[in-house]
DNA sequence: ATGAAAGCGCTAACAG
DNA sequence: CTGTTAGCGCTTTCAT
């Protein structure tokens, strides 16, 4: 492999001066310049970035720590963050930690090693006073789940998205109200939160029902098979937490022949196209997600260019997106 | 931050001691390497893996390069890569291209500077030649597109699939067919020929149609508008290329009147859980991704290690999954 | 079994 | 403007 010593003997000049034309400094004459450069052209030299990042402690690369990609809501995450990323000139580089607490820290170690510049993080398996330790190994943001940390944390106003979508179950008439999470996330439980308080003011908080671990449409159509089976389900409004699992359970009330929204509404979350087809369409929630990726990366950038930094706890707000399933 | 120096001088040996039991050689006393060991415990050293690529120009990471991650089938693709990769004690490291060449070119620079060990490709946006050109950096094998390349190529019988899939329409009596790809591609164009053969069994060659460029839930519905409109649309039966096209196909017949399959057939493809929920369900086309991707990496493990290995054209068969859109 | 020494390829003072 | 020098942190001969 040719290095910068080969293309320095070959052009006559010392490394420090193909550096310096690499790392497009100043004071070096044109003449060596344009012949350092022509070398580099000939000999199809590339520098060994492994080096540089060695010696310059630094990889302009950013992991982006999501649990898994093949998830209609990571999925549209990672990519908005992927791009705002590239659009500043870093590296975005994906990490999939499945919910695995060894593969999130491993991620971080490689911050401490300067393997990675920065890492945003949208979800964390890790218990609360660890992530806070891991904190200190460089710059991590948050973006997506709301975690109380002394960094920035850009999330969606999820109480509040939760809150509008409920009250506008209860609005038409409905009274027994069940609530998927998908996890239990401090997100989740802000969702979960605003379900609550909206309740609350009807006076339904007592009969609140929920379940976890709903994510996809699977999991929607079972649910959805058990509750409807008998077609006297006490359940008449489901706050289905994704536009997937909702979509399952619009499945399962077709097969089971249980009128939508007139015996049970549903309503989904995220505006994924798939809301569109459903029968009926499906009432949810749109949330500014590239918004909230291109601010975490410009509060990356900001750190990382290292003037006046302070954490941010930010928050998106979204809109309903009313259709026929309530 | 601490260096394997610092730890040499605290435990009274040489770094070379320590770089030794760093990296398990035999021929350390196992006094000085508890000694040692307990150094690295107690002051929570970490080698600075850059160093550690650096000197050994290897990284253990492994590119999975993908078109874009925010879609259902390299999503998939892209997770069991990942998890094949991981499996292995590799590092999946994952790279969006969005179909731009430099993009692309940038990630196969990483691998003639060794930060990435090997390349899996699952689709590329350069043209043969170049492509051809740029595998000579290192190990890139090729996972779900269909180059013809001096590499190892794992890909799907698209045209086997397509065959398939055709002929069970045409076997419900259907004779003007529509075909979409997303884009031109050689397995796209492999899964077209499968289409055509199986039209030319029937003598029905002449009438084929394609349409390019349909991807995503609102192309579908924007296609099945437009051949619906009038509902005297000549085509009785489409080929969808994917379950997400087809469930916005479906959609768009639905609020068309059009009966599916009576009036119109339609076929989806990859065999996503939407093709479960849509109206009527859709028949569709399962590959094995999964055993492909595992094939894939174990593959590239081969190559890595070194023992006579030679590139091999690999094919896997899905099944045809029937459902009452056929 | 272990230490000394020689770099990996590159950057960054430092001294002209 | 440019070359010399001194490493970055680690691995790997080569002696011992």
């Amino acid at each position: 492999m040719r290095t910068i010593n080969d293309i320095a003997r070959q052009c006559g000049v010392s490394k420090s001066t193909v550096s310096r034309v690499l790392n497009g400094h100043p004071y070096v004459s044109e003449q060596k310049r344009q012949k350092v450069l022509s070398a580099i052209e000939e000999t199809g030299f590339t520098p060994n970035n492994l080096a540089v990042q060695f010696r310059k402690r630094k990889t302009s690369a950013i992991g982006i720590i999501t649990p898994q990609v093949d998830h209609p809501y990571f999925a549209s995450l990672v990519q908005s963050l992927s791009n705002a990323c590239a659009a500043k000139g870093w590296k975005p580089v994906i990490f999939q930690t499945f919910g695995d607490k060894k593969r999130e820290l491993d991620v971080f170690a490689k911050l401490k090693q300067r393997e990675l510049d920065g890492i945003i993080l949208t979800s964390s398996a890790l218990e609360a006073p660890l992530l806070a330790h891991c904190l200190e190994n460089g710059p991590i943001l948050i973006c997506n789940e709301k975690y109380e940390m002394d960094t920035t944390v850009c999330s969606l106003d999820e109480e509040s998205a939760a809150y509008t979508l409920t009250m506008h179950m209860l609005q038409t008439g409905k009274k027994r109200l069940l609530f998927c999470l998908d996890q239990t996330s401090p997100s989740q439980e802000a969702r979960y939160r605003g379900f609550l308080k909206a309740l609350a003011v009807k006076n339904l908080a007592e009969g609140a029902k929920r379940i976890e671990a709903m994510v996809t449409i699977e999991d929607g159509i079972r649910l959805g098979s058990e509750l409807f089976r008998n077609n006297q389900s006490l359940i008449d409004g489901i706050f289905a937490g994704s536009d997937f699992v909702a979509a399952g359970i619009l499945h399962a009330a077709k097969q089971h022949q249980i009128s939508v929204p007139e015996k049970c509404a549903v309503t989904g979350f995220d505006n994924h196209p798939i809301s569109r087809i459903t029968d009926p369409p499906l009432t949810t929630y749109d949330n500014e997600i590239a918004a909230m990726a291109q601010e975490t990366t410009a509060q990356l950038d900001l750190q990382l260019t290292g003037h006046s930094y302070v954490p941010k706890h930010l928050l998106w707000k979204g809109y309903l997106v009313p259709r026929n399933s309530t």
